[in-house]
DNA sequence: GATGAATGAGTATTCATTCAT
DNA sequence: GATGAATGAATACTCATTCAT
C-alpha cells in the first residue's frame, strides 16, 4: 500500500524480538516474522486494529500460532507494528530543530508528523486512543515532549509564532489534522493540507484580526491522564 | 444527561419506524420506542457503539426482542437514533444564514456543529465514518451543502473569508475539531476552542504571510465517495 | 446413571437461577437448565471436570450459548450442579445428631458422607481441591464443622471414640475413603466398606495395641487454608 | 529437591529408551535425557501433570523438539518419569520381608510407599489413575502383588493382622493414604501419619469391638481391570 | 542429533439475531 | 405485541505434535 511504511517495517525486526533481544532469528522466523508484520499492517490500516489475529494470521499466509509465537498477544503485534513509527518521531522532531529559520523548523515537524500519520490509521489509533501499547506511547510522549516545546518557544522567540501558542497543543493540532487526512484520502490524499495551511496560517504572531486563545493549554502533566480517559478498554 | 438531546429524541419517532411508514404505533409501543432510544443514546455516549443490544434492552428495560421488534438491525437503532440530530444540522445552517453579520454567522454556525459533536461520540462516528447509516448521513449532507455554501459565500463576499476557502472545507474543520474534542476533553473540557481559534484565525482573508491552500477543495460530489471509503465494516 | 443424583438436580433448579431468584423460569427455560445439569452431571462423572462446555452443550442437546445463558461462567454451573449435594451435608450432621447411640450416629454420618461423594466424583473434587466453587465449599465447611464437632466429642464423651480423634479429622478420612471408592468400584462397587470398617475398628478408644496418633490434627482454621493451597488454577 | 529421586532417575535411563531399546544413548544424548526427565519431575511436581512440554524443555534447557526426539508423546515421557520409582515398589517389598518381625515389616513397606507417595503427585496420579504408562503400571503391579501377599499373610500367620485382610487391600489403603497426604500437606505435611496410625490400629487381630470386614477382597486378577475404569482421557 | 518454528484443533466466553412462548 | 430463550459464529489465546533448518 505504502512502499514507505513496509520499509519501516524492516526496522522493527530482529531485536524487537520478545525472547531474547540479542539473537537474531532464524531465517525463516524471520521471513515469517515479516510477512506477519506486513499482513498486519494492511489489514490494521484496511480494517481497523479490531480485526481478529485469526484474519492476520491467514492474510499472512500462517497459522495463528504463529503469529502467537511471534507475538504473545494482540497488544504485542500492535506495539512492534507501530514501535519503530513511535521511535521515529524524536528523529523527526531533532532534525527539525536542525533547521535554521524555526518557522520553517517548527512546520516541518508538523508536516512530516502528520504526513506519518496520515499514511497509517494504526498508529493513528495507537497514538490518540492508546487502546494497545500505552507504556511505549506514554513513554515516547514524555522523551518528545521537551524537543517539541523547544521547536514551538524558538519559533515564538523569533517572533515567528504566536506567543498564547503552547507546546503541547502541538500533538493536538497534529493529531486534529492527522484525523482529516483519513477523511477524503480516496479521493484526494493531499487535502488534508489545506487544513494544515489553514492551522500554519492561524499559528501565525498576533495581529489585526487575530484573538487570543480562549482556554488555557494542557500542561504537560495533563497529557498523560487525558489518554487514560480515551482509552476504550478492548475485550 | 442532556435533556436537548432527549427532546431530540422525539421527532425520531412516528415516521422512522420499520414497519409501515405510515401508520402511527399504538401508544406503548411508542412509549417503549422512546424508552429504547433514550437508552441507547445513553448507553453509546456511556460505552461507545460497541455495547450490546442486550445492554441496551436491559437499561431500557425491555426484552430484546422488543428492541428488534421496533429496530430490525443494531444499525437501524444506531440511524434512528441519530437521525434527529443529523436533521438539526440544517436547523443550525439555516439559523446561521440569518444572523445579520457573515462571519459571526459561519462561525456560530461551526461552534455549535464541533460542540454537538463534542458531546456525542456515537453522532460523530457516524457522520465522520458512516460505519451505521451510511444513506441517512449521505441524505444529510446533500440537503445540507448548498446551505454551508451559502454560508462561506457571503462571508467571503463581504471580505471575511478568505477567497480559497471552500464549501466542503467546512464539514473537514469540524470533524476534525470534533474528534479533537475527544482528546483532553477528561481534563480541560473546552480546550478544543484553543483549536478552533487558531482554525478561525487561519481562515481570515489573505495578507502578509498568509500563503494559499496548496491543493484543491473537494467537489461536493466528492465527499460522498470519500464516505464510502472511510466506513469500517462492522462485525 | 445414578436416580438419585438426578433427584437431586431437580432441586438445584428455580431460586438457584442466576438473574432472578425469585420468578421462576419459563417453561422451556427450566426444561432446557434441567438437561444441561444432567448433561454435565454425567460428563463430569465420566470425564472430569475438565471437559469442555461445548462437549456439555452438545451432551445436552443446547447451543453453548443457551448453556451460558443460564450460567455465566465454567464456575457456576459446576456450583450449581453440587450446590443441593453441598448444602445436604448438614442435613446429614444434623440427623446424625439426633441418633441416639453417639457410635452409631457419628459411623452414619461418615457412611453417607462417603456414600455420596463415592458416586460423585465432581462433587468430590470440588470437596477437595475447590477448584471450582471455593466460596460455597468454604461456607459449607464452616457451617459443618461444628455439626462434626458435637458428633465427635459426643461420641468420646461416651468412651466410644479415642480420645486423641479431633474433629477435623473426620473430613480427612471422608475423603480419603470418598477417594478410594473411585478405585474398584467398576468390579466391586461396595469395596470401600472393607477400609471403612477398618478406619471404623481404627478410631475405637484406645486399649492394648493401639498407638497414639503422632501428630497434632489440623486446627479447624487450617483447613481453609489448606484447600486454598490444593486448589490448581483453571485456565 | 529430593535426591533419592533424581538418583531413581538415573536408573530409567539407557534400555528404557524409545527408539533402540538395545543400544545405549550418545553421551550427550544422554546427559539431555537425564536432564529432561530431571526437568520434568520438578515441574510436575510442582506444578502438576498439566505443563505443557514447551515449559519441561525450558526448565530443562533444551529444544521441544530434543524432548520429543526422547520421548514420542508426554505420555511417554510421564512414563519415563516413573518407572523407576514404579520398580522400586519391588525393592521396598523385598526389603520389608527381611524385617524379623512380620508386623514391623508390613508397616515399614506401607509406611514408605505412603511416603514415597506423598512426595510425588505425579506417581500418585500415575498409579491410582493410570491416565499415562498403564502399561508398566500394569506390570508393576503383577510383579509386586505376590511380594506384598507375602508380606501380609507372614504378618497374619504371627498373628500380628487381622485374618480377614487381604493382601489386594494394602494397595487400596496405601492409595487411601497416599490422597490424604496431599490434602493438608501445604499446613501440616505429616497429617497424613494420624490417618496411617489409626489404620494400622484397624489392622490388628479380631477382638471385641472389631467388626468384621462387610465385603469380600479384591482378587488380585481383578486390580487390573478396575484400573482401566479408572482412566480419565486426556486431552 | 538438536533446535525451535509452524501448525491447528481446542478452550472459555460474548453477542447479534431469530423464534417459541 | 412483548418477552427472553436459543443459537452459533467469532475472539483471544494455549499446547501437543510435526518438520524445516
Amino acid at each position: 500500500m505504502k512502499p514507505e511504511g513496509l520499509r519501516d517495517l524492516a526496522d522493527a525486526a530482529g531485536p524487537a524480538d520478545a525472547a531474547d533481544p540479542a539473537r537474531p532469528l532464524r531465517r525463516d522466523a524471520e521471513r515469517n516474522r515479516q510477512r506477519i508484520l506486513k499482513a498486519a499492517w494492511e489489514v490494521f490500516n484496511e480494517q481497523g486494529l479490531e480485526v481478529s489475529l485469526d484474519e492476520v494470521a491467514r492474510h499472512a499466509g500462517v497459522g495463528v500460532g504463529t503469529v502467537y509465537r511471534r507475538f504473545h498477544t494482540k497488544e504485542e503485534l500492535v506495539e512492534a507494528l507501530f514501535v519503530s513509527r513511535i521511535d521515529s518521531v524524536a528523529a523527526l522532531a531533532e532534525a527539525a530543530a536542525e533547521v535554521p529559520d524555526p518557522w520553517s523548523g517548527l512546520v516541518s515537524f508538523m508536516e512530516q508528523m502528520v504526513e506519518m500519520l496520515a499514511g497509517d490509521a494504526g498508529l493513528r489509533h495507537m497514538l490518540m486512543f492508546a487502546t494497545y501499547g500505552r507504556d511505549r506511547v506514554s513513554y515516547a510522549r514524555q522523551r518528545n515532549a521537551p524537543l517539541v516545546g523547544r521547536l514551538v518557544e524558538r519559533a515564538q522567540a523569533a517572533g515567528q509564532v504566536r506567543s498564547d501558542l503552547a507546546a503541547t497543543d502541538i500533538p493536538f493540532l497534529i493529531f486534529t489534522l492527522a484525523e482529516a487526512t483519513q477523511f477524503g484520502r480516496a479521493v484526494s490524499p493531499q487535502i488534508w493540507r489545506r487544513y494544515f495551511n489553514i492551522i500554519l496560517d492561524g499559528l501565525r504572531p498576533e495581529r489585526a484580526g487575530v484573538t487570543p486563545l480562549p482556554v488555557p493549554a494542557l500542561l504537560p502533566e495533563e497529557m498523560e491522564s487525558t489518554m487514560r480517559q480515551n482509552a476504550p478498554r478492548h475485550r
